[in-house]
DNA sequence: TTTGCTTTTTGCCATATGGCAACTGATTTC
DNA sequence: GAAATCAGTTGCCATATGGCAAAAAGCAAA
């Protein structure tokens, strides 16, 4: 738990009382190893906070292809903000890579907290958007770079992670085959 | 300025005379093609919202080539959000491409508002959060198609800017040579 | 119209990546 | 320990895209 609450605290001050209410709502869970989190098709009604595995975000394209979008690893908010706001479907699915340890948060008791506890909305407005701009500023590069480059940025922005996901998974996010990832890291060595 | 307002009133309700505050705010902008209205190395200090013409988000990488990282057209929020929220300096341009009207904000007067209309701050913040959700859904799924996809993909994404904006940027946006993108058009009809 | 300039297209060849299948090596199951 | 399974590697060849330079087309100024 204290891992989420330095967290927040990133984002802004709370006082010990705000503190314990936000703790009080927080429901340690397990995630086991290929479960979802949320999935596509459903509205998430979640939000929650890894501190311990590697998830990930994933969709099948037109042609049914697998694609991870992006991997969420420890210490990290990990929830589909427009399903879960919006309340409509969502397109992706959040699965666990390894097996999970999270502190997760039901919709009621998140609109609670946030009605509740004054500067709260403003922590999560920031914690959101940081979490967006990430995303944006990580996978834009990825377009114009090639297969190398990109997986070379992989491995300075996931540096803990390439050993405990499958390279499959590295392969759909940085948009090659399996086959040609073997090869460029056999290059790299 | 009517644009302005039926765009945020999408996000929120606001009274007459809340408009009103926001509207006194307001700063109408002629932006000429090819100048910036952000830059790289600097702060970012306006909010804007283009009424007319296309901009373009771009930057430099390493190799010195230019990369369009999106364009921006006709009603919609222009800020460079990390810059302009947390003072750092910017990591891209935001140029326009054609000639621009806008309206833009300065930094002392979108804090005032902020601090003077209540419910403003919600409504910025899912303006900016739809707005970089945007930007995810529509820059992820380049990375994983081919070239001729993403021209498809960039034709349904921007229709109205095709014929506005030089088949370079058009290139470096959809991470591939102009000669490239040239063929593909070929190609298509 | 002519001239000059910019943008786009095209040709030629090199190279990176894909597709597919076979192979290898590690791990699990019986 | 043999067999089955799974993840990763490799070989072979096809194809998409890049690099570079020249040609063509479009556009603006004189």
């Amino acid at each position: 738990m204290n891992e989420f609450i330095n967290y927040i605290l990133q984002f802004g001050n709370l006082n010990q009382q705000q503190i314990d209410l936000i703790t009080n709502k927080a429901i340690e869970q397990e995630l086991e190893k290929e479960s979802y989190f949320s999935e596509a098709g459903k509205i998430s009604r979640q939000v929650g906070f890894i501190v311990e595995g590697v998830t990930r975000v994933c969709y099948y394209n037109n042609k049914g292809e697998e694609i991870t979008k992006y991997f969420i690893a420890e210490n990290n908010l990990v929830v589909d903000i427009e399903s879960f706001d919006n309340e409509i479907c969502s397109s992706a699915y959040v699965q666990a890579v390894t097996d999970c340890k999270l502190i997760a948060f039901n919709k009621k008791d998140w609109k609670e907290l946030l009605a509740t506890i004054i500067g709260w909305d403003t922590i999560v407005h920031r914690m959101i958007s940081k979490a967006l701009i990430q995303k944006v500023e990580r996978r834009s590069p990825l377009v114009t770079e090639d297969a190398t480059e990109r997986y070379l940025k992989f491995l300075e922005i996931y540096p803990n992670i390439v050993n405990r996901v499958p390279l499959s998974y590295i392969a759909s996010y940085l948009g090659i085959t399996q086959s040609s990832l073997s090869r460029i890291r056999k290059n790299i060595r």
